[in-house]
DNA sequence: GACGTCATGTAATCGGTTACATGATTAA
DNA sequence: TTAATCATGTAACCGATTACATGACGTC
């Protein structure tokens, strides 16, 4: 069974610990959002995948008369997550529309350029005070992985922010 | 009319100096690939759009018997990316599966922590050495733009290769 | 003559987002 | 009682990739 990029990320919350889709929702988007976001669009029609590879199992866990089907990982699941972990090649992509205007901002004028600097930054910045705020969650875990790459992504936007400010000095000066 | 994401591209490279279909896909590959991606798939029938809305325009220069149409932009063309430059909003997506393996890792073992690291490591310093080769053609234009972005995805894999070393010394001392 | 590059295009498929719909529970 | 949250789902749409198809040109 081959397992989609969303397939994957339900993999590895549910080796975590057992969950509904909507509390996978939840959890990528506190945590892996940052780097690789799920949908609900893609989410419940996963799981019912994942379901009938038998990578996963669904149990019913209604609260009163509200639905609530909380799946676990199978041992072939972990298995599969196990395969996934162990493949060399990784898929890195970046969709980075700052660096799309500022590669053309020349073209343009050195208003374009700084007005796309500063809007960058911004954007880093947001994206870090953001960061900021799950920290002690993420810090809280006591497993390798989510506090490591959160401490990634923290100095990563830290970096992105550096190099606006630095490009900005760079182009008041000339 | 609204650009879609190639749409961009297309009309950014065509800003720089007309060309053809084939030499946009070329020129992304050396240049905005890293960052923003197009494939045939998309360009061919986007230039057709941008055609009908009137932001280029399309001239045949065959060569011999081989067809060979040259877009160059138009003044609406020129507008309509001044008027994309000037919007605040930046689409900022990163599709790390490195981060997301690494996120997950823990759950199973040490060994497995330390091969998605090493992994890691060698798909940023195999990009590291794309974006090396390609650095004296940027340095080469004059305008702001290509040189300027291109330090910034040398200095983004310098940090991410040597975070995942950092972590890999951590982690056998640990 | 074969291979690599120039050059244009399309069809199938896939994966993902957005928007919508439904309904229960809980806290203000 | 009303809003927020919990919870599950689907349909429409979009954009992108992949694979394929065609054919001319240059050069070894």
């Amino acid at each position: 069974m081959k397992l989609s990029s969303t397939g994957r990320v339900i993999l590895g919350m549910l080796a975590v610990e057992p969950m509904s889709g909507y509390d996978i929702k939840a959890l990528t988007d506190l945590s892996t959002r940052f780097f690789w976001a799920a949908s609900y669009g893609q989410i419940y029609p996963e799981l019912k995948k994942l379901a009938e590879g038998g990578l996963i199992e669904g149990t019913e866990r209604p609260q009163g008369e509200r639905r609530r089907t909380v799946y676990a990982i199978t041992p072939a699941g972990r298995k599969e997550l196990a395969a996934w972990l162990g493949e060399p090649e990784l898929t890195h992509e970046l969709r980075d529309e700052g660096l799309l205007k500022l590669f053309f901002a020349g073209v343009l004028g050195k208003g374009e350029i700084a007005a796309v600097l500063e809007d960058k930054r911004d954007a880093h910045l947001a994206t870090l005070a953001q960061l900021r705020e799950i920290e002690p969650m993420a810090a809280s875990v006591e497993r390798f992985g989510p506090h490591e790459v959160l401490g990634y992504g923290l100095a990563l936007h830290e970096f992105a922010a550096e190099w606006c400010e630095r490009q900005l000095n760079r182009l008041k000066e000339s």
